[in-house]
RNA sequence: GGGCUUGUAGCUCAGAUGGUUAGAGUGCGCGCCUGAUAAGCGUGAGGUCCCUGGUUCAAUUCCAGGCAGGCCCA
């Protein structure tokens, strides 16, 4: 017996049954540093990186979207283009500030040096978010990424607000922003807390200056709700939504005007009666004007729609100087931005001047009962703004701010915003909507608020004339700072004096001046990041990332490469979703669903991870949990088993292959098949829709591979005598799907590609990665083709309808095997050409096949029956030739082995 | 509240100008094998195609409205 079973070929290979990704990933990694050879041959493909945040250790999002970018590139680089994947990271910004400032608890540190401690933070998170996207087999530029707090990269920024100046798009405005009256300084979303606050609620009349179309002798006015008086000295006019209804109400002894919801509530809960004299909608109101209450100047009225009736009158007054609703009516009306409020948070005009904000409002409530403006007045508890320093609450204040105009005359005619509209068009987005998000963002978004009033970015570079307060926005001013900020770093600005850095001879163009201060304002990050387009002379080819960036990134890079160069700073645009738990909630650190990539690599590995990214449809969110990596490690074992499988039959394979036409049927069948896929899955990768190329993969492997080609080809490579011909087809055909197959999973399975290419005895390339994709077609030949279509989809149906018939004999128990059945097929006239098919026992597996044509029918029947014929010893297959122990092939095959 | 977007077996994904019984892989149940063995093979069960209305001879598919998620704004 044992030595029956030395004469089988079975499998041999040294590699390893079991993957041990985390010990095996690190030794390639090693490996590839050594190497590093970069392939640049080929028409070019530039991935451009959008800059994460160097502020702390990597998310699932980053793994999420480099891995993608990844995929990308090495199957890009497989399809023979020359890859340049440059990383970078976006160093300046709030989220880099804050992180520090938590660090120093409290010490306040002068500005340059704030500036060193986060240069220093930033790069020290450069470094380990790079160790970590190294280590998911991700292959980019490592040694040389971009970082926009290089001084060069800064220089460019630099150089890209000169542009924009010389366009003529950079203004000086004012815009409210949160201000907090006790650090004095403004403040970011980011730095805001909500919290329950006190606040003094007045309903206040505005009488009308011009009638409404009444008949009445008492004083018509506009009853107006508001929880901050002290903003009334700033009111500038009045808004009512255009789609509501007013009506216009004779009280007892005034007539008042609101949201009609309004009246009727207010008459349910007070003893108020009055008689509706007229209805009208809001945008009848329009061009109305009131009378401030207690000042000396008209309250023209506007429509906003972000008015409401769900509380107060349905009418707002409008504070262009403290609010972005406000701010946002001001301007379409070209109402005056009015700021009577001081950095420390005091009035600076009017009966109230130098009293505090929120003590003045109780005291306006006062004057307003006193004068008889007031209707009525509460104190109300809610939800407010508060500084998250020193928890005070916040104020709106509009303060000077640099902005790029977005509907400007450009020397060439055309507005931003119209540039920026009629790129959309020629750039490819993946999926096809992003267009129609940027589209309805660009065409609502206000100009760009591009200063902040911070202390670690790049300063505005621009100077302003002492004596007149004109800005010098000249090329020769912008050059000279470019080559200080090129030369020093951007923190320049904050070490040297203004005359160290503009040429001496600078003289203000409105003034004659020659003293010049620097804005102390920073760039807004956006205009940083998306400054990036400069590192290269052409349009990207790709740019991939999460649907965030359509407000950020994209736009931004978008906005500012037309400005500069009148075309956009990419060709395609894909955009993927962010990661969310088994609930298809967010991640979010409090929740603690947050999965963290190192842990996923200690216990999975980075090719698990990587084929879990691979494998879901990265344009919706994607479910991130234990269970789905799971599920992701099931389907990695089946491809490496099937690795494992194809390389332990190539042992001691000759490496002369037999052409495929040559093959035997069922070879040139899965060869075609292979290459089927290989073809399909090569465009799946090249239109950026990698879970579709994984799920054709798993299919194949599991389907057409794994149960139907290589479950029947063991007989011939373990039984079939070891340099016979039917054998040499079988291992030629199993080089032809390795060479297939290790190409389809190599730009996703990194590591494990590699490995099992390094075990594969006829290798051509000291590296996976160095190998192309074959052209569509390759191992296919027409006789293929011809056969994938006539004979093997009805050879297949058949199949299983045996099967079938065959699982019943096994489940009563008659048979224990399909080995031990007779089968006998009648054809309809039809497929009466399958009746001389030459494999019909490779492909069922069964004791014997018989066929008949049976004219009269339409539909195949088959007849299952159990045999008789004793085993083979050695093939284990049922056979009438096994005479004592093995069958006839068996004893042949025995005798030349030995 | 607004813009964009998603919702098909437990899971990951297909699918149809609107037309028999909506598919695959995986997981699960049962069985086989023990010469891919912490593997392999077979077979079976699993779906209100998110809900409600409308258009239609016919809707999971088209339209409207909801519900539940997501991103970005307000």
């Amino acid at each position: 017996m044992s030595n029956l079973k030395d004469t089988v070929q079975l499998p041999h290979t040294a590699f390893p049954p079991r993957a041990g990704l985390s010990d095996m990933e690190p030794r390639w990694l090693a490996q590839w540093a050594e190497q590093s050879e970069k392939h640049s041959a080929g028409i070019r493909y530039r991935l451009h990186d959008g800059p994460p945040y160097p502020n702390g250790d990597i998310h699932a999002g980053h793994a999420l979207n480099k891995v993608l970018k990844d995929i990308v590139c090495r199957s890009q680089r497989m399809m023979g283009r020359s890859i340049n994947f440059q990383p970078g990271w976006d160093c300046h910004g709030l989220p880099i500030e804050t992180q520090v400032i938590k660090k120093q608890s409290g010490k306040a540190s002068d500005c340059v040096t704030f500036r060193k401690q986060c240069h220093a933070f930033a790069n020290d998170y450069v470094d380990r978010q790079r160790t970590g996207f190294q280590r998911l087999g991700i292959d980019a530029d490592w040694e040389t990424p971009y970082l926009t707090a290089d001084s060069e990269y800064e220089a460019h920024v630099v150089a890209v607000f000169g542009q924009l100046a010389a366009a003529g798009l950079v203004y000086h405005g004012r815009k409210p922003i949160h201000w907090c009256t006790c650090c004095k300084t403004a403040l970011a979303e980011a730095e805001i807390e909500y919290d329950t606050h006190q606040s003094v609620s007045v309903t206040v009349r505005f009488p009308l200056i011009k009638g409404v179309g009444v008949d009445t002798k008492l004083e018509p006015s506009l009853w107006v709700w508001t929880t901050t008086p002290w903003t009334l000295p700033a009111n500038v006019g009045l808004a009512v939504n255009p789609d509501l209804d007013y009506v216009v109400v004779e009280l007892e002894s005034e007539v008042a005007i609101m949201a009609k919801t309004r009246w009727e509530a207010l008459a349910e809960t007070r003893p108020l009666s009055g008689q509706v004299l007229r209805t009208m909608p809001g945008r009848d109101l329009e061009g109305l004007v009131a009378q401030h209450p207690f000042l000396d100047q008209a309250a023209p009225i506007g429509l906003a729609d972000f008015v409401t009736d769900t509380d107060g009158t349905g009418v707002v007054h409008i504070a262009p100087g403290h609010g972005v609703d406000d701010y946002q009516v001001g301007q379409q009306y070209g109402w005056d931005v009015v700021v009577p409020v001081d950095d420390s948070g005091c009035l600076t005009q009017g009966d109230w001047m130098g009293q505090f904000v929120f003590k003045a409002s109780p005291q306006i409530r006062d004057h307003l009962r006193d004068i008889n403006r007031l209707v009525d007045d509460a104190t109300i508890q809610h939800a407010y703004p508060q500084c998250w320093r020193c928890h005070n609450p916040v104020i709106f204040r509009a303060t000077p701010q640099w902005f790029i105009a977005m509907d400007k005359a450009m020397p060439n005619g055309k507005t931003l915003r119209e540039m920026a509209l009629a790129a959309l068009p020629t750039i490819n987005w993946v999926p096809e909507w992003g267009e129609t998000r940027m589209r309805s963002m660009i065409e609502q978004r206000p100009d760009w608020c591009i200063s902040r009033q911070r202390r670690w970015g790049i300063p505005i570079p621009v100077v302003r004339c002492q004596s007149c307060g004109e800005p010098a926005l000249t090329a020769e001013v912008n050059t000279a700072i470019q080559k200080a900020v090129r030369k020093h770093g951007s923190t320049v600005w904050f070490e040297q004096p203004t005359a160290a850095i503009i040429p001496p001879n600078t003289c203000c163009a409105a003034c004659g001046g020659r003293h010049f201060e620097k804005v102390m304002d920073i760039l807004d990050v956006w205009f940083e990041s998306g400054s990036s387009f400069m590192l290269d002379d052409e349009p990207a080819d790709l740019v991939i990332e999460g649907t965030d960036q359509h407000r950020g990134w994209f736009q931004s890079a978008l906005l500012l490469a037309v400005a500069v160069r009148q075309v956009p700073p990419f060709k395609t645009v894909m955009t993927h979703g962010f990661i969310v738990d088994e609930q298809g909630k967010k991640m979010s650190k409090s929740k603690g669903n947050a999965t963290k990539p190192a842990q996923i690599i200690q216990s999975y590995g980075a090719d698990i991870l990587r084929w879990w990214v691979a494998s879901v449809d990265a344009k919706d969110d994607v479910q991130l949990s234990p269970q789905l990596l799971d599920q992701a490690k099931q389907s990695f074992l089946k491809i490496r088993n099937t690795l494992r499988f194809l390389l332990g039959n190539l042992n001691k394979f000759s490496g002369v292959c037999v052409p495929v036409d040559t093959l035997t049927p069922m070879d040139r069948w899965i060869v075609h098949q292979a290459q089927t896929v290989h073809d399909a899955v090569v465009s799946e990768y090249n239109a950026l829709a990698i879970h579709r190329a994984v799920q054709r993969i798993g299919q194949f492997c599991s389907g057409d591979l794994s149960a139907h080609y290589l479950d029947s080809v063991k007989d011939r490579l373990y039984c079939d005598a070891p340099q016979s011909h039917s054998r040499q087809c079988a291992q030629s055909t199993l080089v032809y799907l390795f060479e297939l197959f290790i190409r389809m999973i190599a730009p996703i399975l990194v590591f494990t590609a590699e490995d099992a290419y390094q075990y594969y005895a006829l290798k051509t390339m000291p590296s996976v990665h160095s190998l192309t994709v074959f052209e569509p077609g390759t191992h296919s030949t027409e006789l293929a083709q011809a056969e994938a279509k006539q004979t093997w989809p009805a050879v297949f149906a058949i199949k299983e309808q045996v099967y079938q018939a065959a699982e019943a004999l096994r489940q009563t128990k008659v048979i224990k095997q399909f080995l031990q059945t007779q089968v006998t097929i009648t054809l309809p006239s039809r497929l009466a050409h399958l009746a001389s098919f030459s494999e019909w026992r490779t492909v069922l597996l069964v004791a014997e096949v018989t066929c008949c044509v049976d004219t009269n029918s339409t539909d195949v029947a088959v007849q299952v029956t159990p045999v008789d014929y004793k085993k083979c010893d050695r093939c284990w297959r049922y056979d009438p030739t096994v005479s004592d122990t093995v069958c006839a092939r068996c004893e042949q095959v025995v005798e030349v082995v030995q």
